[in-house]
DNA sequence: GAAGAACCATACGCCACCGTATGGAAGAAT
DNA sequence: ATTCTTCCATACGGTGGCGTATGGTTCTTC
């Protein structure tokens, strides 16, 4: 691993969070998963606090990198399939929202949470609204599909389900209102 | 608040939990709540271990006498609405719910969050089975439903959500298939 | 190859929280 | 009133994690 740079301890902090929350993201603990001791560390950032928020920088950038690909499809419909897909796929995201929004009581941490969780709810408000759901409708719906996302990782998490139902995807976007094929509601 | 006893302590540790999480049942923290130094807790438990374990035991005797009444309910999309207008009138609930879930790295934590959403998801899969689904679709929606219940919390504790939007009972009950007035799905 | 900068290890002090020890106050029993 | 039990306060030791101090090693630059 050689020498290491302040993004490396952001990535590695930011793996940290993911798997054991931020109270995982202890200087020692990671600098024990780079190999290194604190000592370190306290080269690269001046405390734990300031690498709490570059791996939450790191997060929201991921974030918004997702989205700015999911722009470039225009067709409403494909693009919250592809959302929901891109997100299934990448379980180690909803594990981290889940951390945030338990560490809200920390306000730099609840901002975050919030601006990201507020960025994505409103990508899939927009395709709603460009299906033709009224602002009320599409708002309802994107609360309840995201939240839908969120409460099921959890779900997953303890055991109570074993993993995500293959037609999870298609059931969230019939919910949402979205027409599809084979899953009509109701 | 005179002399205490156990169970005023396991009351207190849970009121605690809502609050704060699991890292806030601390020893310390609870006495100062009862207004009692934690000489007077290692009286009445051993440990802190056993005061957490005994908020568990309370949360889930709450949850089970809860569900105790809702058996009494025949009709099963009455059922279903009163169990969910009691978990949304609640909202201590699916903040314990959350927090123990995130404790979910202590075995005996995980082993409770685990039982009481097992619990709760059949309670509302043998309702949706009584409403004519098949066992399949039933528990998917159950895990979307309960799951939604668990996202939505989360969404309002970061502010991302103002309040649990008004048509969420109706919304929830028509997306687990469950025929309502005025909420014809799609 | 010497000097400076960048990076890291070790050792220490500090604080929060757990658990223990010990004595004291309040209630029950006689 | 005294004794026993129940309940609680205070004071102390132990541990884990944060942050600092200080010195060492590797890289760069001239």
């Amino acid at each position: 691993m050689g020498r290491l740079n302040a993004d490396d301890w952001a990535r590695a902090a930011l793996g940290a969070l993911a798997e054991g929350g931020l109270r995982a993201v202890a200087v020692e603990a990671v600098a024990a998963r780079l190999g290194v001791s604190k000592g370190s560390f306290y080269w690269h950032f001046a405390n734990r606090r300031a690498l709490v928020e570059a791996a939450l920088r790191l997060w929201e950038s991921d974030t918004e990198a997702v989205i700015a690909e999911l722009e470039r499809i225009a067709d409403p419909t494909r693009r919250l399939r592809t959302l929901l897909e891109v997100a299934l796929g990448e379980p180690t995201d909803a594990a981290v929202s889940f951390w945030l929004i338990s560490g809200a009581d920390d306000p730099a941490v609840a901002d975050v949470a919030r601006r990201v969780t507020d960025r994505r709810m409103g990508v899939m408000k927009d395709a709603l609204r460009q299906l033709g759901q009224s602002e009320e409708e599409a708002r309802a719906r994107v609360v309840a599909g995201y939240g839908s996302y969120l409460g099921v990782a959890a779900l997953i998490r303890i055991g109570a389900v074993d993993s995500v139902p293959a037609t999870f995807a298609d059931q969230a976007l019939a919910e949402m209102g979205v027409p599809v094929e084979g899953f009509g509601a109701s």
